[in-house]
DNA sequence: TTATTTTTTTAGACAAAACTAAAAAATAAA
DNA sequence: TTTATTTTTTAGTTTTGTCTAAAAAAATAA
């Protein structure tokens, strides 16, 4: 398995829990920085090694086994995060393109001696959840931000969107994993939100509450 | 720079510290378990780069720059083996292997990082010096077990052969990093010695003795 | 339903890093 | 010094993953 195909089998199994249906060869080019064309030669030879089911222009899906590689692979990727915060001293949004090579070295007893090392998180810097060494993953009630009724306190439990731009804005408002949010006023006309933070007013974008899940 | 240009200059490196001449193509390709005609395109890739000195039919040099960068790798091997030994409970002829893979993850602040999470070890767990973030290499004064004269009594502080074979012997016979060791009685027929540790005497082969860094 | 646009696939080419086989240079032996 | 051997290089392929350009299929619009 070369770190190229593991990069096709990540980015489908992250596509392939946004919709039930096949996933697009153009939405995996967009994803991975590359053409159509190379998308489909892929498909052909993770099809041949039984990882995808593929019928063209049918888009594809993974199979068991590709989608167990492909959560192993998830695993890996988000247990180095959690190493590079909680050990190394790296924010929460100078990790992604670190783990993103460190999830391809190949070692089981690395990746589940560095889980015991780490206490066996469920969650990564992000609030995502953790594959287990048997490829379950871990479930937490959450909501969007933007979906809370106003006078609640709730708590940030996650981020949707995991951009450098999106997490330095939160660094910027003090939001981080374990904030506690108190919900002030929503406005219905454009969807921003008055919220409380540490005794702070400050008015959200829908944007911006459209992509942070809390509890 | 790509992983099989790093794993070049790798290899060169420890060549031309073997001796002061310039390192042979087949010299090269034994290491790397490749044909000597691959050897010669990549050292003609690696002029080219400026990395080595190559005259064709003359051997090759590293310039400081692809010095410079073959420390880096080698600092950064060394303190992941430190990492997976101290941190991850890997035994000492575990660690080269995963070490190989995760030398090559490129992130200035992730090895200084570890560097600091790891105390600033100077030596890796076979004794070998790691190059600091400036490529200053650490020196002890150290002797191979073979030059010892009899009588004395010294500490095992390295190993030159780091095969798993020669590793999985040492913990065998109870020796690692820091064992005591007696010299009892040297054979000059064969180059035998006999040796006393924790209160147990046993005869090594002079194979041994020769592997076997002491102070 | 036919025409147009978008998506996907095919065909052919390229760069990187390896290979084999043969030629050339360097070294060692007679 | 000539011959033989070893080492190194050259020339030409192969494989992997990518690309462009063109063809084919599917989706959308008229």
């Amino acid at each position: 398995m070369t770190i190229s195909e593991e990069n096709y089998l990540k980015v489908i199994y992250h596509l392939s829990n946004l919709s039930p249906k096949g996933v697009n060869t153009n939405a995996i080019a967009g994803m991975l920085d590359t053409k159509a064309s190379s998308v489909t030669d892929m498909l052909k030879k993770l099809s041949d090694k039984e990882l995808v089911d593929y019928q063209k222009y049918q888009g594809v899906f993974l199979t068991d086994k590709g989608k167990l590689h492909a959560k192993m692979i998830v695993r890996n990727h988000r247990l180095w995060e959690v190493f590079l915060v909680e050990k190394l001293g790296f924010a929460w949004d100078e990790v992604h393109e670190v783990a993103e090579e460190l999830e391809h070295v190949r070692s089981e007893k690395l990746i589940n001696q560095l889980d015991k090392f780490l206490n066996f998180p469920s969650f990564d810097p992000h609030g995502d959840p953790i594959p287990n060494a048997q490829g379950e993953i871990p479930t937490i009630a959450k909501q969007l931000l933007s979906e809370i009724e106003s006078g609640q306190t709730i708590t940030c439990v996650g981020v949707k969107d995991t951009s450098v731009d999106f997490l330095k804005y939160l660094n910027k408002q003090q939001i981080s994993l374990g904030t506690k949010i108190k919900i002030l006023e929503k406005e219905s006309f454009d969807g921003t939100i008055k919220i409380e933070i540490n005794n702070i007013v400050l008015v959200i974008s829908d944007k911006i509450a459209n992509n942070l899940y809390v509890k």
